[in-house]
RNA sequence: GGCGACGUGGCCAAGUGGUAAGGCAAGGCUCUGCAAAAGCCUGAUCACCGGUUCGAGUCCGGUCGUCGCCUCCA
């Protein structure tokens, strides 16, 4: 079966034909820098993040671009975020945004985000948003009043298509009604003038001002991957009037059709409720790491749909970090059975089950990314795994290395959610590797001496430090918590 | 008021016409020196009402409820 993706654009799901075959050219709106990234992000990019990686393990060339709006994001007070986060804590909005860029992809980092191609940011791209502006001008789409320079969305015909919202219908908002200067309430700024006081500051045609907000994504867009291109995602909060105006701008400004695949995400809430600051709701991507490891973040945010909106909660949390560990388990079983399993093809009928699961697994995303499914194929196949060890049946090294490159290559590979070694590396590791080897020998005598109260003891203190001990048939076990 | 989602077992959550995936929790059992891990067993007719259909969580209409957006947000 090919890709399917539901495009927002439409509304209807749909066969994936990318305009040139093998290459995806992909942009995905990225974070405003002036402030630690939240859980919110982390379902956003999460989710685009195992997109591209299903698009690459399917054979796809991805390009992908997300950008860092880093000016022209404004506040409803209009003032913009950057400069007021940079008044708050006295620096220079450069180093704002520097600190929190770092901040970003330290976390995307560590929730195993692969980084973006390219991350170009929106101050580093002034002259190719004067020229699109320009051009707009020139075009009789846009029109410049006191040094700033507005879209006129009655130009444009589609103006709406994408969240299907009528001009006519639309209320002015807050923000329109203190600045007079447009000509319909519903103009959006492509470039502002800048105020006296006003640091981030650019020399343009119609005077020293900043770009507005969505002006950027389309001058990025275009610069990077084309007039038109094959995928566009986001969060589906900036559908209106963000996606819209970006829409508007670009066709408008080229000539020719912008985003091909919409692609949104749906939002995320705390207990039921919109996460915000005042709510004191709010929680960092750092505060989550505190409390679980990232591939249970993203078995939690993959556990859900992308397009639904989910709810975060500390139950959820421990109930994905339940299902997460059955599935580590089972992975960390398999490696550590495979140290000591002789070479050949014994119990080779279970790789019926491997090929079952891997078909299964790819149905369920080439039926628009269906991550919940193919959880379920995962934990499905992990009880067939964890039956199939525990039974007597000779299991020799071949089919061992294909059950875990299930879950290296689908469990690790494109949903992130298994870690590259099942025991870490390095030579403190392995040190304390040897030292658990060792008690778990001195507890062996113990047993065979029946001494239960020491074999208890050395598991009890194990336990202590965080180390279980598992007495299987063919052994004890150990792992970490 | 406009736009858009959603309402499935105790909880989370799949499922877009043919008689309800998966996970968590709970209870019972097996395995174990005891544990742990794991496996097996046990549970929902899908908010409500009406309609279309041989047949509907699954399509249409209505009612009730929840949420998001329309103003800053991934």
């Amino acid at each position: 079966m090919a890709l399917q993706i539901f495009n927002v654009l439409g509304r209807e799901k749909q066969v994936f034909t990318p305009l040139e075959p093998g290459r995806v050219n992909m942009y995905v709106c990225g974070p405003t820098v002036y402030d630690h990234a939240h859980i919110g992000h982390a379902k956003t990019y999460i989710a685009f993040d195992v997109i591209v990686r299903y698009l690459r393990h399917s054979g796809y060339n991805v390009l992908y671009v997300q950008n860092l709006t880093d000016v022209g994001h404004l506040l409803d007070t209009g003032e913009d975020r950057v400069l007021r986060r940079a008044e708050q804590l006295q620096a220079l909005p450069m180093q704002i945004v520097e600190t929190y860029t770092r901040s970003y992809f330290e976390d995307m980092d560590a929730l195993g985000v692969l980084r973006p191609d390219i991350s170009p940011r929106a101050s580093g791209h002034i002259p190719e948003q004067i020229k699109m502006i320009q051009e707009l001008i020139d075009k009789g789409y846009a029109y410049e009043v006191n040094g700033s320079v507005y879209f006129d969305v009655t130009k444009a015909p589609d103006y709406g298509k994408l969240s299907n919202r009528r001009i006519e219908t639309q209320e002015a908002g807050t923000r329109e009604a203190v600045r007079g200067e447009k000509r319909n309430p519903l103009d959006f700024a492509l470039w502002k003038r800048a105020e006296p006081e006003h640091i981030l500051r650019w020399d343009s045609p119609w005077g020293e001002g900043f770009p507005g907000w969505h002006i950027e994504c389309s001058a990025m867009a275009r610069k990077y991957l084309g007039k038109t291109f094959d995928i566009h995602g986001g969060g589906i909060d900036n559908i209106f009037p963000h996606n819209e105006c970006e829409i508007a701008q670009s066709e408008c400004a080229n000539d020719a059709p912008f985003a091909r695949y919409w692609v949104l995400v749906g939002s995320l809430t705390v207990d039921g409720v919109k996460m915000s600051k005042s709510l004191g709701n709010f929680i960092t991507i750092k505060d989550a790491l505190k409390k679980y490891r990232p591939e249970v973040i993203r078995t939690f945010m993959l556990s859900v749909h992308y397009s639904s909106p989910v709810d975060y909660s500390e139950d959820a949390m421990q109930a994905a970090a339940r299902g997460w560990e059955r599935l580590y388990n089972a992975y960390r079983l398999v490696s550590q059975r495979l140290d000591s399993a002789p070479e050949g093809t014994a119990g080779e009928a279970f790789v019926e089950q491997v090929n079952r699961a891997r078909t299964a697994f790819t149905e369920a995303m080439d039926d628009d990314f269906r991550t919940p499914a193919a959880l379920a194929v995962l934990q499905e196949f992990t009880r067939e795994v964890n039956s199939f060890l525990n039974s007597t049946v000779d299991i020799g090294a071949d089919v061992l290395r294909q059950i875990e490159a299930v879950y290296r290559e689908l469990g690790g590979g494109i949903l992130g959610i298994i870690p590259k070694d099942a025991v870490a590396a390095d030579s403190s590791a392995e040190r304390e590797a040897a030292l658990i080897e060792l008690l778990i020998d001195l507890r062996r005598q113990a047993r065979a001496n029946k001494n239960y109260a020491e074999s208890d003891r050395i598991r009890d203190e194990l336990a202590k430090v965080g180390v279980i001990l598992e007495d299987r048939p063919e052994g004890t076990v150990w792992r970490t918590i």
